[in-house]
This record gives structure tokens, sequence and C-alpha cells, in this order.
RNA sequence: GGGCCGUUAACUCAGUCGGUAGAGUAUCUGCCUUUUAAGCAGAGAGUCGCUGGUUCGAGUCCAGCACGGCCCA
């Protein structure tokens, strides 16, 4: 596409609107000035003088100023429209020669859509009712040069908005609206754990040794220190250690990093909310999961029933609770006699086109299992608890079956949205877990390749029973804002650089 | 990693059976002082993603590659 080229200088729209600015230049007008005093906003004038008629505006004497980016432009020889876009909403505008002089005019016609001006003038209503402010002064603020993408279908091709996500911010009016209730998510999120006494905290995003999740981290190296560095996958085992140093509510919102694919659901570094309660237990979590999603969706959406993609999402507490079991043979169709059948677990996952090895340890059959047969199907917020203690090396077993674990994974509209357990505390036990898992790494990158001794000792040391959590932030933000894609509520999602260079010459993969 | 789809003007898109490039918006020129996807008349604007191949001739067919989307792993 020839739109991706970095810089297309070579176009001739752009030469004219370069042309244009320096016949303005040459005439004394600043292309780029900066004293231009706060303007008002567009939104607010709307607001307050939306609600007057002709007659009203009449008896409104002051003059408002505003500024924005020239969105739409009108024009009938000597006099046009405009609508001027301000991150607060827009305002038409109308200039007439007569009112600001053949000289300001004059001017003004070398404006060009997507020109940032500033306006003052009194306000009145068209004949088509629209309010509008009648120029007495115009001034360029900003000048563009670049044309904007078409004025009626705006930039549709995901590629372009994502690459480009200020032009999709200027042409896409939602984008901003979705990253604005991101952000009041976040903030809820930070100020429900605030309240309630939870310490926010930062632990490092540079790790020498990783932990905390099963992942492949990204690998950096430290040149004074000489040593190789991971950014970190999870900061489990420093918000634990503070748990250790007395912290008894802790909680980090901030990027983790996994070396992996990039997918509808996945990005490369992704934001999640990990919080750690001292005296909680992982039930106890079920509950202030409740609580605080289901207040995240009456602030967002006025209900804690709403539509996700088409399909109505009741987050109305309590939720259903189901063991990982219940779930493969209720939703996932799986025998109950089979669940402890290797050879069957095996030969399902062949039939679904999965081939894992034979070793593996029996969890890991069940919970891909899940994966494709039952979290798809898990619309409705679901919790689903006792995980298998060998893939759960970090979760207290359960006092009855040592088997499994006192944990829950939560799901909504069939994705992974939360996951918390009671945690070990155990020095002894977490020891064994970590040696045995480095034992049997193998080649295997998701699987750290050193104890953290220090995570031990610090255990050693002694860490009060607690529980903690990690919630998948942009995968609830999608949620409260129906997005399909994470690439919707990232900024600037990873995609691969248009002209990056390989040692090969072979471009990028 | 695999499958399907896409990539044509700044943007949104057409392009038939293989015959040498089209529209709308945007831009430029002219007209136009209440428009709102303003209107009317005219003009300019293209490495048809890239590289090869088949062919007298390729946007179109074939192969490879790049980037992206969706699905699967």
């Amino acid at each position: 596409m020839g739109g991706l080229s970095t810089l297309s200088e070579e176009s001739q729209i752009i030469k004219q609107r370069k042309q244009k600015a320096l016949e303005l230049e040459r005439q004394g007008i600043e292309l780029f000035p900066n004293d231009i005093r706060k303007p008002e906003r567009a939104g607010a004038i709307k607001k307050v003088y939306g609600k007057y008629d002709a007659e009203a505006l009449k008896d409104v004497q002051d003059p408002f100023r505003v500024a924005g980016r020239i969105m739409a432009l009108r024009r009938f020889g000597k006099a046009a429209f405009a609508s001027i876009k301000d991150s607060s909403g827009a305002i038409q505008i109308h200039v007439s020669r007569d009112r600001i002089g053949s000289d300001n005019y004059n001017i003004f016609k070398k404006f060009d859509i997507g020109d940032i001006i500033e306006v003052e003038g009194r306000l009145f209503r068209t004949k088509t009712n629209e309010l509008t402010i009648e120029a007495d002064h115009i001034r360029l603020v900003t000048k563009s040069m670049r044309p904007l993408p078409e004025k009626y279908h705006g930039i549709k091709d995901k590629e372009l908005r994502y690459r480009r996500r200020y032009e999709d911010l200027v042409m896409n009016d939602e984008v901003l609206e979705t990253f604005r209730t991101r952000a009041r998510i976040v903030q809820m999120l930070r100020s429900y754990f605030t309240s309630n006494g939870f310490l926010e905290v930062e632990t490092p995003m540079m790790q020498s040794i990783v932990g905390g999740a099963t992942a492949r981290p990204f690998v950096t190296h430290h040149n004074a220190l000489g040593i190789d560095l991971f950014l970190r996958i999870a900061p489990e085992l420093y918000l634990k250690r503070l748990l250790v140093g007395g912290c008894e509510r802790v909680f980090e919102l901030n990027r983790n990093f996994r070396n992996e694919g990039i997918s509808i659901q996945h990005n490369p570094e992704f934001t999640m909310l990990e919080f750690y309660e001292a005296y909680a237990t992982y039930e106890d979590l079920m509950v202030r999961t409740e609580e605080l999603f289901a207040q995240i969706a009456m602030d967002i959406k006025g209900d804690t029933k709403f539509i996700y993609q088409g399909n109505e999402v009741d987050m109305t507490p309590p939720w259903r609770k189901m063991t990982l079991n219940q779930a493969l043979v209720e939703v996932g169709g799986i025998a109950e006699k089979d669940l402890s059948n290797r050879e069957t677990l095996l030969a399902r996952l062949m039939e679904l086109g999965v081939d894992m090895p034979k070793d593996e340890v029996l969890g890991k059959y069940l919970t891909k299992l899940f994966d494709l047969l039952v979290e798809p199907n898990l619309v409705q917020p679901t919790f689903i608890t006792e995980y298998p203690t060998d893939i759960s090396p970090l979760a207290r077993r359960n006092a009855k079956n040592p088997e499994v674990t006192d944990r829950f994974e939560l799901f909504i509209t069939g994705r992974e949205i939360a996951n918390a357990f009671s945690e070990l505390n155990d020095p002894r036990d977490q020891k064994m877990r970590f040696e045995e898992q480095v034992a049997n790494r193998g080649d295997d990158e998701e699987i750290p390749p050193e104890v953290d001794y220090d995570y031990i000792r610090a255990l050693e040391i002694g860490m009060p029973p607690a529980a903690g959590e990690g919630i998948g932030v942009d995968r609830l933000v999608m949620l409260l804002t129906d997005s399909a894609s994470i690439r919707d509520v990232i900024l600037f999602p990873q995609l691969r650089p248009l002209s990056s260079k390989r040692p090969d010459g072979k471009g990028t993969k």
C-alpha cells in the first residue's frame, strides 16, 4: 500500500500544502505560533448554549474564543462554514469576508482542512438551527502539512489505524472515547484498592531471575553489571516479598512482558493488576472480585448486565463456580472416569489436533483440554477452581486434597480475565516445587532456568497466610468498551516494523 | 507454525474474458455570503505491496517474498 511508505514526500498534495505554507509565511503569518492563550472548549460552549434558541442568543453579548482542528470546510466564495474540533467536541464557525475584512479573508482562504485555528466571535444560530460562532477574529495556530483521510469514511484500514494512532484519533472520535473509558477503569481499580487499605508499589520490571508465571521472557543486557536481565513476566515474587516485609495489603498496576505470539487477545506488553492480601483466602478474593467488577460495570455501563460483541454478559454477583474437573465433564464433555487417564486424555487431544508430549504432568493435559473445550463457552462470569498442584507452583495446596490447589481463574466472554490463589507460604514445599520444576525443565523456555533462592529465603523469614490475584486490565477494558481486539484498547499495539532490516537482508521475519 | 482473505491516487473503494488505470472524497482553477457527506464547471494526481515467471501484451494468470486482518495451532 502506497500509504504505508514512511514519508511520501513526493505526493503533489503535500507539495502544494508546503507551498501554501511558504506563501503564508512570506506574508508574515506565523505557521506555528506559541502565544495562543488557553481557549474555551467547544463542548463546554455547546453544553451551556445548546439550550438557547436564536432569540436568546442575541442577548448573549460575550464573544467566545475557541481553538481546534478544521475537520470540515464548506466555502462559498466570500463566506464559509467550518467545523472546528477540540478534545471536548466540535463546533461550527462561520467566517465571512464582510465581517473579518478582505485582507484577513484572503489569509483564511489559504487555510486547509487539518489546520488548527483560533476563532473568536459571538454565538448565533443558522437557518438550519446549528449553534455557530460568527468569527470576528481568526488566526492560524498550527499549519498542517499533510491531508487528513477522507472526511466521510475516515481511516478504516486497521493497519493504518494502529500504526498511525494519531490520525485514527483525529478521524475516529470513538477511539478517544475508548481510551477515556480505559482511563476511568484504571482509575477505579486504583481507587478501589487504595481505599481498601492496599499500598500501591512498583517492583522491578527488569529481573535477573524470572518468575511468577509460565511464559517466555524478553531478554536484555545490562552493560555495567555485565549480566542478562529479563523483562518481567509477572511481579508476583516481589509483591510476596513485600508481604514478608509486613505490607499486608499491596498492589501493583503496571506492565508485564511476554515473548509470545500476538493475537486478538495478546500483546507482548500488557497491563496487569496484581494484589496481595494477608489473612485472606482465594475464596475471599472471589467475593472481592465480584464486588470490584460489579462496581466498575455499574459505573461504566450503568448496569451489571450489558452487551459484549452481541452477547449479554451478566456480572451481577454471585457468579457461577465450578471445579476444573466439573467444567471438563459438564461443559467439555469429558467422561469423569477419563479425568485421570493419561491415554484417553492424550487421545482426545490428538483428535483436537494437539500433539503433546507423553510425559507431561496430568495438569497440562487437563488445562489444554479446558482451553479448547471449555474456555470459549464460558461467556458468563465463571470461577473455575481446584487447579492441579502440578501446574500451580506458587499456590497453596488444598487442605483436603493436596493434589489440587486453593486457586481460581475467572472467565468472562470465553477469556481468562483473572487468576488468583491462596499463596503457598511453606518454604520447604516451595523449594521442593521450584527445584522439581527446574529439574524437569529441559529446554522449555517458559520455565525459569534457575531457582529463586532469595524468594525461598524470604519465605523462611515468614510470609503470613495470604491470597493474591492478577487481573488482566486490557481484557477487562475490552469487555467494558465492547472491543473485539486487545489492539483496540492499547494505544500503540505492537506491529512488525515496516522497514526493519535484518543482517541477512531478508526482511523482518 | 498452518489455512483463508486483503494490499490499486493522500483516504474510501471499483477495475469484466489478459489489451496498457477508474470513481467519490481530498487537492488545484473558476463561480457561489446560511452550509453541514454544500453545489456547479474544469484540471492535476498512480513504482496497481515487492521480486521473478508465463505471454506479442499482466493490476488481472503462476511462483516466491513482505506487511496486515481473521481463524486455527
